[in-house]
DNA sequence: ACCTGAACACCGTTCAAGT
DNA sequence: ACCTGAACACCGTTCAAGT
C-alpha cells in the first residue's frame, strides 16, 4: 500500500472515530508514520485529501447502485433497496456522508470529486426511470423527480445525523421518513 | 447596545460575509472593539456564541411562520409562502442556514436552541395542518408529513448551498424542487 | 461585574535542507 | 522522488491580574 492510499485510509478512520474536526493533517501523518508534513507531497492540501476520501466513497455507491439495478427485482424494489443503501451508509458513517453530500468547501473542489459525484447519481436516476417506465412513479421529467427523491431522502439523513430529527418532529427515523415519501409518491396517479 | 448583543452581531455578519470558518472569536471580538478573550465573560465558548446567533434567527423564523399563518391566505396558499420564506433565507444567509439546520456540533448544545427551533418546527406544522383539514394534503400524522416535508425542503436547500444543485441532477433550483414536491403532494388521493 | 495580557497547546501551510 | 525539521501566522481556551 503506497504512502498516498495509507492517507487516504488513516484519514477515513479518523473521519469514522472523531469526526471531520478529527482529520487534522498532523494526526493522518502521525497515524501513518510519516512527518507532519509528508501529506504535502502527495495532496495539495487537507481539502484535497478529504477529497480523495469522498471520491472513494462516492466510486462505492455507484457501483452499489449498479449492483442494486442488475439484480431482478421489480423497480421499485430496487428503488427501495438504493434508498436504504443509501440511508445506511448515512446512518454508519455519518461523518463521511456528511462529507459527500453536506461540505460546501470539498464540493467547490469541482473536477474529479465532481466527476464521481455525478455519476452516482446517474445510476440512481436510472432506478428511478425503471420506476417511471413501469408506471409506478409520476410521469414528471426524470432528472427533476430523481432529484427531488435523492433532496428528499438527503433532508432526512442529514437532519438525522445532525442530531435534528426527534420524535417530536416526527421523524423518528430516517426510514420512516423515506417510507412515508415513496408510499406517498406512488400513491401518485397519472398513469399516462 | 450591551457586549453581550454586539457579540452576537458581529458573529452573525462575520458569517454572512466570510462563512463559519471566518466567525473566530478573537475577528468577533477585534470587530466589537474588545480583547480577544473578552467573549468568555459572555459566552462559555465559541459554540455557545455561535448557538446564540442560531437562537435569534429560529425566532425570526418562528415569528415569520406566525405571522402567515395570521393571513387570511387559503391553506395551501399559506404553506407555499412559508416554504418561499424558508428557501428565501436559506439561499440568502447560506452559513446561518447551515448553522441552524445542518451543524451537528450546534445542535448537540440542546437547551435554549433545541427549544427554539421546536417552535419553528411546531408553527410549521400548524400551517400543514390547516392544507390537511382542509383535505389538500394526505391524511396521515401531521407530525409525520411536516417531518418529511420539512426534510425535503432542507434537503433541497442544503444541497443548493453546499454548492451541488446543478442542472444535471435535475434542480435547477430550491424554488422548482419546492413546487414540484407541493405539486406531487397535492395532487394526492386519499381525501377522507 | 467586566475586561486585559500573557501563555499554552494546538492548527494549516511554507521553505530550506536532507537521502 | 520523497521526506524531515524549523518556522510562521494563526486558532480556542485558560489564568492571573487589573478597574
Amino acid at each position: 500500500m503506497k504512502t498516498n492510499e495509507r492517507l487516504i485510509a488513516a484519514a477515513a478512520s479518523l473521519l469514522d472515530s472523531g469526526g471531520e474536526s478529527a482529520v487534522t493533517l498532523r494526526a493522518v501523518a502521525h497515524a501513518v508514520g510519516v512527518s507532519h508534513n509528508a501529506p504535502y507531497k502527495h495532496f495539495e492540501n487537507r481539502s484535497a485529501l478529504l477529497a480523495a476520501v469522498a471520491i472513494e466513497d462516492f466510486t462505492m455507491l455507484t457501483n452499489t447502485f449498479i449492483e442494486v439495478r442488475r439484480t431482478r427485482l421489480k423497480p421499485t424494489s430496487k428503488l427501495k433497496k438504493a434508498l436504504k443503501v443509501f440511508a445506511a451508509y448515512g446512518h454508519d458513517y455519518p461523518a463521511r456522508y456528511r462529507l459527500l453530500f453536506s461540505d460546501p468547501y470539498i464540493a467547490a473542489q469541482g473536477g474529479n470529486l465532481e466527476a464521481a459525484a455525478l455519476r452516482s447519481f446517474v445510476e440512481f436516476a436510472a432506478i428511478v426511470q425503471e420506476c417511471q417506465q413501469s408506471a409506478a412513479l409520476p410521469q414528471v421529467p426524470n432528472v427533476a423527480l430523481t432529484g427531488l427523491i435523492y433532496a428528499s431522502v438527503h433532508g432526512l439523513i442529514d437532519l438525522n445525523a445532525g442530531g435534528r430529527m426527534r420524535k417530536e418532529k416526527g421523524l423518528a427515523s430516517v426510514a420512516e421518513g423515506i417510507d412515508l415519501l415513496v408510499g406517498l409518491l406512488l400513491r401518485q396517479p397519472g398513469i399516462s
